[in-house]
DNA sequence: CTACCATCCTGGTTGC
DNA sequence: TGCAACCAGGATGGTA
């Protein structure tokens, strides 16, 4: 489920309600996730007060008072949802942290490809293996058509499969990239190391525009998703191609003529989705 | 390097 | 209605 729009919209919705409120108790119900979580966590977090929560790539980081760190990945299906106490426990609800003030973050991962881990302080976070060799933030003034330029020299990947490499630009997933590529009118399939100034000059504008967009409109809701408040986000009826194979792209008349419309082939055992009218 | 594959896991959808 | 196959927003480690 979520990339970098989905983790943007969980993560302001979480800074919002949480920054300042204080950890009453801590459940761990369930620790063995991709990475196994640390069962320390609710002592740990006892009696310690939220100060920030922000983003890191498609990571949430939770900073306490006594500055630790929090780091949680959502994986596939991972969700954080507020909601008060009495509310029914679910099935896939592995953490719950209930504050001083009767409300409650759960972590509900169906598919427990998520990570949930604990560090001393941002240095160490920094430093923590996860975070370690994540790539530069797209929607920061590192992403640069000549940034891109000198990360793709000399390398023969497809552009797909380098846009969903998490080292070189962080965030990114299945969705926004095909999404970027079309608006950017770059084939998937085009080899990184080929690809002209001017591309990567139009590349940079669309992968920005596509997630600012999905931002506003609070992400992407195909199944599991949603926000923190419950609500679902609505940016999954403006796909372009993503999802949309033999319909019209958002931009001609393909469907009608000989292209058939959207595209889709499997690129390194993932679904990818492309306008061949549009994108070249 | 690179492409490709399987793996982790559950649940929803599709097709017989 | 049952059941099996297939599919899914991610990340990683192995293979050739």
């Amino acid at each position: 489920m979520p990339e970098l729009p989905e983790v943007e919209t969980t993560v302001r919705g979480l800074a919002a309600a949480l920054t300042g409120a204080t950890v009453q108790r801590v459940q761990l119900r369930r620790a063995d996730l991709r990475l196994p979580m640390p069962k320390n966590l609710p002592q740990c977090l006892q009696g310690k007060t939220v100060r920030q929560i922000s983003r890191r790539a498609k990571y949430i980081t939770i900073t306490f008072g006594d500055g630790r760190v929090m780091l949680l990945h959502l994986g596939m299906s991972g969700r954080l949802v507020l909601s008060k106490a009495d509310k029914k426990i679910e099935k896939h609800d592995h953490v719950i942290v209930t504050f001083a003030d009767g409300r409650q973050l759960r972590f509900n991962d169906p598919r427990r490809f998520g990570m949930v881990d604990l560090v001393k302080n941002s240095q160490a976070l920094a430093s923590h293996k996860q975070l370690k060799h994540v790539g530069i933030e797209p929607l920061s003034d590192q992403l640069t058509a000549a940034r891109l330029a000198a990360l793709f020299k000399g390398r023969r990947t497809t552009i797909k499969a380098a846009l969903l490499d998490q080292r070189l630009i962080a965030g990114l997933g299945n969705i926004y990239v095909a999404e970027a590529l079309f608006w950017a009118g770059i084939s998937p399939k085009r080899r990184t190391g080929g690809l002209k100034a001017g591309e990567l000059g139009k590349l940079v504008p669309a992968i920005q525009k596509v997630l600012r967009a999905a931002i506003k409109a609070g992400g992407s809701s195909l199944r599991d998703y949603v926000h923190t408040d419950g609500r679902l986000g609505y940016f999954q009826n403006k796909f372009a191609v993503y999802d949309r194979a033999g319909q019209a792209c958002r931009r001609c008349d393909c469907a009608i003529e000989k292209t058939g419309g959207v595209q889709r082939f499997v690129q390194g055992g993932r679904s990818t989705f492309w306008c061949p009218r549009r994108q070249t």
